[in-house]
DNA sequence: AATGCGTGGCT
DNA sequence: TAGCCAAGCAT
C-alpha cells in the first residue's frame, strides 16, 4: 500500500472560541456580480477566522465516528462511501459499505467480478445504477490508473458516476487536497448562515460555488477539515426540516436567524413515487437481485399462481411486484428501461442481472 | 434546464 | 398518514 496524504479529520481539539456577531452582505443570486469575498468586507477577515474556528471546533467535539473518515481508510473506501452516500442516509450505507470493503478491498477486486454482483451486493440502498457505475469506475481505475484511485479532480470527474461533488470530495477527503466541496448540506448552511434564506436555490448556482470558494481556508489540512465540518453541521444541526439552532456553534452569526427565520421563498416539489416506472423498476430489480437463474418473462407478466410452478427463492419480491399490478405496457417499459440501462440482460429467454 | 432514477425512516 | 427528505449524476 503506497503512502498517501490524508487529513486526519476530527483530531482537532483546540481553537474553539465563541464567535462574535458577523454578517456578510453576500447573496447567492447568480445574476449579481461575483460576491465580494467575506474577507473583503470590513472587519470580516476576523469573522471568517472565527467562523472557521467555531465550526471546526464544534466538529472536533461532535463529529460522528464514521469508518471512511478514519485516516487508515483507503481512497477506494472513500470513493465507495461517497457513491453510496449520494442521496442515501449514512445509517443505511454503513453496513453495506463494510460488506463491500471486506469483499472488494481494492478496485481490482470489484472490477474482476461481473457488474451484476455489484448490483446484487448493493442491496436496498436505492438507485442501483450507482452500483453499475461504481463497477465501471473500478474497471476504469484498473485500466487507466493502474488500479489506484486517481488523486486529482479532473481525473476523478472522468470516472463513471463521479460528478463535481464526488470528485471534489474524494480529492479532499481521500487525498487531503484543498477543494471546493459543495453538497446539499454545505449549500443549506451557506444559504442560512450567509445568504439568510431558509433553503438554497433549487439548483446549484455559480454564485454558491464562488461563495464556497471564498469561505475555504487557505491551507490544505484546514480546508479539508472545514469541508467535512460544514457538511456535518448541515447533516446534524442545520437540517432541512427542523434545524437545531440552539445547538449551533454559529447561531450568533447566522443571517437567517438574524432575519427572523423567514420561510422558504419556494416550495420544493417532491418526487412522485406511487404508480411510477421507478416503483416498478425497483420491484423488478428486487426480484432479479434474489434470482439465481434468469427469470422468465412470464413470471413478470403473470401471477405465480397462474404459472403452475413455484418461483424458487423469489416468491416474496415477485408477489410484491404483482401486488403493484402495473399496466402491461408500464411493465414492458420498465423492463426495457432496465435493459437499456444495463441493469438487466436477457439470457435463455429470461431476465437476469448482468453477468 | 428539467427529468428520471430507489429506498425507508421520520413527522 | 402522506409527504418530506438523505454526502448527486447523467442526459
Amino acid at each position: 500500500m503506497p503512502p498517501r496524504r490524508r487529513a486526519a479529520i476530527g483530531l482537532v481539539t483546540s481553537g474553539f472560541r465563541p464567535s462574535k456577531r458577523i454578517h456578510y452582505s453576500v447573496g447567492i443570486d447568480t445574476k449579481t456580480p461575483a460576491p465580494a469575498p467575506p474577507a473583503a468586507v470590513p472587519g470580516a477577515a476576523d469573522g471568517l477566522q472565527q467562523l472557521h474556528d467555531s465550526i471546526t471546533g464544534w466538529f472536533a467535539e461532535t463529529a460522528r465516528d464514521l469508518p471512511w473518515r478514519d485516516p487508515s481508510c483507503s481512497p477506494w473506501g472513500v470513493l465507495v462511501s461517497e457513491i453510496m452516500l449520494q442521496q442515501t442516509p449514512v445509517v443505511r450505507v454503513l453496513p453495506v459499505w463494510h460488506e463491500w470493503l471486506e469483499r472488494w478491498p481494492t478496485p481490482a477486486g470489484l472490477a474482476g467480478e461481473p457488474a451484476g454482483e455489484a448490483v446484487r451486493a448493493w442491496g436496498r440502498l436505492g438507485y442501483p445504477r450507482r452500483a453499475l457505475r461504481l463497477h465501471a469506475a473500478a474497471a476504469a481505475i484498473v485500466s487507466e490508473h493502474a488500479g489506484k484511485v486517481p488523486d486529482t479532480y479532473p481525473e476523478l470527474l472522468a470516472l463513471p458516476g463521479v460528478g463535481s461533488y464526488t470528485a471534489a470530495a474524494v480529492a479532499a477527503f481521500a487525498y487531503g487536497r484543498r477543494e471546493t466541496v459543495v453538497d446539499t448540506n454545505i449549500r443549506r448552511v451557506q444559504a442560512r448562515l450567509v445568504a439568510g434564506s431558509a433553503l438554497p436555490a433549487p439548483a446549484l448556482t455559480a454564485a454558491e460555488m464562488r461563495l464556497a470558494a471564498s469561505l475555504l481556508p487557505d491551507d490544505d489540512a484546514t480546508s479539508v477539515r472545514w469541508n467535512a465540518a460544514v457538511m456535518e453541521l448541515g447533516a446534524l444541526v442545520c437540517t432541512a426540516r427542523v434545524p437545531k439552532c440552539p445547538a449551533c456553534p454559529v447561531k450568533d452569526s447566522c443571517a437567517w436567524l438574524a432575519a427572523g427565520e423567514p420561510p422558504p421563498s419556494y416550495v420544493p416539489k417532491g418526487q412522485a413515487w406511487h404508480g411510477t416506472d421507478r416503483q416498478v423498476r425497483g420491484a423488478v430489480v428486487a426480484v432479479l437481485r434474489l434470482a439465481e437463474a434468469p427469470v422468465p418473462a412470464e413470471m413478470f407478466h403473470h401471477a405465480p399462481a397462474d404459472l403452475g410452478f413455484a418461483p424458487e427463492g423469489i416468491g416474496v419480491p415477485l408477489a410484491a411486484l404483482h401486488r403493484l399490478n402495473p399496466p402491461p405496457e408500464q411493465l414492458e417499459r420498465s423492463l426495457a428501461g432496465l435493459l437499456a440501462d444495463g441493469l438487466a440482460e436477457l439470457h435463455d429467454g429470461g431476465y437476469r442481472l448482468p453477468a
